[in-house]
DNA sequence: CTGAAAGCGCTTACAG
DNA sequence: CTGAAAGCGCTTACAG
């Protein structure tokens, strides 16, 4: 039972053809006549054959797998809701193409790189790339490992990029409009004084959020003075908040860059006497579960992590197929308004 | 530079030996003279040479892989913090072994054995079994698959099974203990009356918190009458929380199964006019990063996801190589206790 | 300590 | 429409 695993050539013996003709009858390569292919996958079947990837891989250099690097903190991770709706994304389309994913997660650099280097000794096909920063070094990276590459990205490519070069696909969402569309919300209930707790801003999707936001305030006649750099952590997202509040002019709204600093803003601003929304308005960012379901519920940004974990999957897979999208547009980013709002209670 | 990837024999010829030779230079299965030994590691850094995984894997039957199959709904995936703590935990020691992790995110039973089967076509050489259900059929699906497994439970297996079985290694925490002593402190701190939030019953990790709170709830003369079912979201942690807090009569603490339904729950029961901890005490599971960074902070069982992580990988690459454990315990599991248990306000 | 050769289980030109 | 055979890049008895 164990290691008696059946190959081609038992399926072809089977179904008195030759392997060959198992091999077309299953990838529809070539035609085989229709009583053939029957007598094949009746042998296939009774013999309970499917092949061997392994082998199937060093044939057509093809592993039909795809790789995943993390390099976050183990505790970031845990926090961020964004990985595993993102993750789960991927794997619809990938399942749907009988693809597989594989996922390292990684504690620094040169994990990181070892990681890629084993990807393209013939582990996948293609990766992609979460995460960026300014000036990242892995496009360069996976590209002269021979592998495939589709990125994230939090704002639409630069075009300035020469038009012969190789072009990895950047599959992005429009984050700036949203964080535009909170800091008006928040205007419009009457503050002045706005916030931004941002994430970790060598990222260029946290970069990108805090640009928008003091765009955002500046086109509304504020001072963009208030910005604090958080890791996306609950720590760090009370600590920031805890920053804010100490002294007597502290601001009446906040916006996080994730939901989870945002709870825990909340939450330390609950515990240090003040009234959400009556004395502080806040909002997340990512729309997490927990977020919707608070009491009240926290304004957030559903920027459909599922989805662009779908239409990256997609990409990379149009890609490993020969067309290559200079750049997609997931257009799913919304903002959901929930009771975190209000106008600030000082005249 | 693409697809010009060096094979061994380009290494062997370099070096001037066989690719036998480079093959056993690597693997270190048989002795290779010194100096030899120098040439071809030169010859291969030389040339950027790394083993073609796909062809290992046809000549060892090893993939040098393991797989994982998640089958929860994705909001679920997504609000659990346990899921990327555990793969955090497993990649830690697999990359030390040079070994992958395949991960499927499926959404039904059929996805599940599709994955399961995909994985015994030479994908991966070993699972791990994560959330286990009374009379759990996939023990025995990977088995006839001829795939090793690994088990991670909540309590330590039953003994019943005939010792000639070929088993399937169990690893575990204690969680009955540690919902115990949340019980105690709790009893201590004066509360009579309290409830329990579980996950899902059917799994047996759910089961085994339900149960342990029934236990304790009964050796200190209280009736554990006040059990409602969650499935481990915000959601339902919050619905939960509101049918227990109905009417005059409710519960002065409540025991929840993981911490999204704790916070979720607590925020529920504040907005409906409680003061927490002073007119209802509560308590989480999983210790999560935010758990531990709200105001006031929810006192948790720390189950050591990571550690776990770590062991069930452990235990699958020994089950691998031959010396498989009937049953490991992970003895990380310890009460946090943190703001959120004080004694009940009414007399 | 090393080499030559068979074999792992597929796919794919090449003939027919 | 089908078969025979070479080849993908490794590993591993078998000789020496």
């Amino acid at each position: 039972m164990h290691g008696a695993r059946p190959t081609i050539g038992d399926v072809a013996r089977a179904a008195g053809v030759s392997k060959g003709t198992v091999s077309l009858a299953y990838s529809g390569k070539r035609p085989v006549a229709e009583e053939t292919r029957r007598r094949i996958f009746a042998a296939a079947e009774s013999l309970r054959w499917t092949a061997s990837s392994s082998a199937q891989a060093l044939a057509t250099s093809r592993t039909s797998t795809i790789g995943l690097v993390i390099a976050r903190r183990p505790e970031i991770i845990a926090t961020d809701t964004f990985f595993p709706r993102f993750i789960a994304g991927c794997e619809a389309v990938l399942a749907e193409a009988g693809m597989g994913l594989m996922l390292n997660v990684v504690a620094d650099d040169d994990a990181e790189t070892a990681a890629y280097e084993r990807y393209a000794a013939g582990r996948v096909d293609g990766v992609i790339l979460l995460d960026v920063e300014q000036g990242d070094r892995r496009p360069d990276l996976v590209r002269e490992l021979g592998l495939t590459a589709v990125i994230l990205s939090a704002e639409a490519p630069h075009e300035e990029e020469p038009v012969d070069t190789p072009v990895t696909p950047v599959v992005y969402t429009e984050d700036a409009a949203a964080v535009g569309e909170l800091v008006e919300l928040l205007v419009d209930a009457g503050h002045s004084s706005i916030a931004h707790v941002s994430g970790p801003l060598r990222y260029v999707h946290a970069a990108a959020r805090r640009d928008a936001f003091a765009a955002a305030m500046t086109r509304h006649g504020l001072l963009p003075d208030r910005i604090v750099e958080g890791d996306f952590t609950a720590a760090s997202g009370r600590d920031a908040t805890a920053a804010l509040l100490d002294g007597d002019d502290h601001p009446t709204a906040i916006v996080y860059a994730n939901d989870v600093m945002a709870i825990a803003g909340l939450s330390y601003a609950r515990s240090s006497g003040l009234r959400i929304p009556e004395d502080l308005s806040v909002t997340g960012f990512d729309d997490s579960e927990l977020s919707a379901h608070l009491s009240p519920g926290l304004t957030s940004v559903s920027t459909g992590a599922d989805v662009r974990g779908a239409v990256a999957a997609r990409t990379l897979l149009a890609a490993l197929g020969g067309d290559a999208h200079r750049s997609v547009l997931v257009d799913g980013t919304v903002v959901v308004r929930r009771g975190s709002i209000a106008p600030p209670s000082q005249p």
